[in-house]
DNA sequence: AGTATTTATGCTCATTTCGAGCAATATATA
DNA sequence: TATATATTGCTCGAAATGAGCATAAATACT
């Protein structure tokens, strides 16, 4: 190891629309990695297929003045879009999360930002496109239930890997891991807000691709004999979900947790609706992040009692049946309450 | 402006410990910034005291496997601690934000962390203390009713700034604001979870004095002509809490922040305390960083139905009135349920 | 035109949670 | 022994929550 290495400050955007009760995410197919060499990028080539990459760009401290406007700046140059609600999410930095920095290149620390929008034309350096959030995270939609691929893949996979546990301690440890995330016993519904503790879940038992391939990539550069993955698990990885690339799940899935848990208490949702909407509608893409249906009358009551929205007085011309009120956010909550949200429910029968 | 500037990646860690309902946070007395040149540190004269630090830290890459690794290696080197529970804040980049990069240095990006521990002796290279975080914050601490500060100091200079608005809009979004912060009519408790949008008010208003030597070393640097500051107004923010360095208040008040509003749905409380405790000792450390009083009976019942504590069957001998029993967190909630936290009252009077 | 279908909307009811307070008990100290 | 300080048990009404019934207003189909 050398001894001193560079930093390179990076800024990751998670882009979210929802449309058609289908979250989406915009992604950039790359021809190479944003920070690699000309030279790197020859000896790229091993990797098949260039996955999809959130739109990212390395922070410029003569360009940008603050963090935000640095990821504006690098989304709008891929994208061509320009954000409005932005927050920031977390900062990763390990070791080795950067393919770079594998071919002895910069440590990487990422700071990923969530923007919030309407779908909207995309365009940009860049191929940007829009692709539904939980085709990367599948086992996080149980609008219709429990998803197939939690009962039929990922729980027998997950029943493996506690059998395979070394000792009694470790499977016991196993063992409540898999309870928290997905639950053993019961048919429970899963647990809306531990998105990030299942994915890391996955990643340690290798049901995700990038399991695998930062595996690889840390033998290759010990030089350690390598171990050979389970090519049996490494395909089940392959059927869940697409490859992303660099920890760009790990991010997905905090944003998700992220908004979430923002749902509840701060009024985030109206950032993806228009300025006039129905209440289903609204509803819809409540129940499109939240991951679970929710009981139409109790939710109109929660909007009406805590006067989240207020009439426009015009109605809904299109859809088939009985043409809805269009309503309005009003702002004025936010002065009037402290904790301003759609509160979710709590599904007892999941305790 | 140069063509290229160094970035430089800071970490900032806030350490909370609560010792008799007094929440005490770890700083730093410091001769100079930790990233100053030798040059630097002799034009730093001008800064008559040198304020109060977080402990801090520039990231290496080559000797830090991860960023929070990198942090404990700062707080263990600067005040001894080994810390236990860590989590990840917020990053900070804004320029203009570190003081070594207004005289040409780096752009530092200070990547912020709270620990929680219990209070203890401290060492290490720097003069290492535990200072009250409501020296820094005293207009968070509601405990005993509003504070008197905000009534005396806060308010009237708030009402100053409103009439000072240049126009009626202006003046009417500056209303908004304070009325969100601090509540205009209603002698209304602080919305508690606000604490952050209290602190950059304070800031714009110009009530911390950070927000004035901010001011001014920017007017140094763009070589512009010196508008003064309010000297009346300084010496307001002087008596109303004492000076930190860099925007290391600012990285209090998200801390603060954050902390209230994991209280309430996991189970970070129990950092703060040893293994067992009474249930008053309990309700104290909430109170103290919920900065309100809690109704005893309502606390205990809450505590029971959520099966939170399980009792030791020993009891406290110290104390004045009737020995109380002494209680452990019970682990096992957190896999029984999802939120798992002592859930603030909401304070419907406040509505 | 008439019927089925779809969606919106109004209302009820039992259960749980929450805020607030009364009362009794147990110990230390003056 | 009186008093202050704490713990502990219990009640009661208000509000929020979960689940469901019933009705209204439009479209699609026959």
């Amino acid at each position: 190891m050398t001894e001193t290495q560079d930093i390179v400050v990076g800024l990751t955007a998670v882009v979210l629309a929802v449309t058609d009760e289908v979250p989406r995410v915009l992604v950039v197919r790359r021809l190479s990695h944003p920070l690699s060499t000309p030279a790197q990028r020859g000896s790229e080539s091993s990797q098949v297929d260039s996955p999809d990459t959130l739109p990212f760009g390395p922070f410029d401290p003569t360009r940008h003045r603050t963090l935000e406007l640095g990821l504006r700046h690098w989304v709008e140059e891929q994208t061509g879009l320009d954000l409005r609600y932005v927050e920031q999410l977390y900062t990763f930095g390990d070791q080795y999360r950067d393919l770079p920095e594998l071919q002895g290149g910069p440590r990487v620390v990422s700071i990923a930002y969530l923007a919030l929008t309407h779908e909207s034309d995309v365009a940009g350096s860049g191929e940007a496109d829009w692709q539904d959030w939980y085709r990367f995270l599948p086992w996080e939609d149980c609008r219709d239930g429990t998803p197939k691929v939690v009962e039929k893949v990922i729980r027998p996979a997950l029943r493996r890997w506690i059998r395979q546990a070394g000792d009694r301690s470790q499977r016991s440890q196993r063992e409540e891991r898999v309870s928290v995330c997905f639950g053993l016993k019961a048919p429970a519904e899963l647990d809306r807000i531990r998105t990030l503790e299942r994915y890391e879940l996955l990643y340690e038992v290798g049901l995700v691709l990038e399991a695998h391939r930062d595996h690889q990539q840390l033998q290759l550069l010990n030089g350690s004999d390598d171990i050979p993955p389970d090519p049996e698990l490494v395909e089940t990885a392959r059927q869940l979900s697409p490859p992303l690339a660099l920890d760009n799940r790990r991010i997905l899935a905090t944003a998700l947790s992220r908004i979430r848990g923002k749902l509840a208490y701060r009024p985030v949702v109206f950032e993806l609706l228009p300025k006039d909407f129905t209440l289903l509608q609204l509803q819809r893409v409540v129940e499109a992040l939240a991951g679970v249906r929710l009981h139409k009358q109790n939710f109109r009551r929660m909007l009406f009692t805590g006067e989240l929205v207020e009439p426009t007085g015009r109605r809904d011309a299109s859809g088939r049946g009985r043409p809805a009120e269009l309503y309005r956010f009003r702002r004025e909550v936010m002065r009037e309450r402290s904790a301003v949200g759609v509160g979710l429910p709590n599904l007892r029968a999941a305790e």
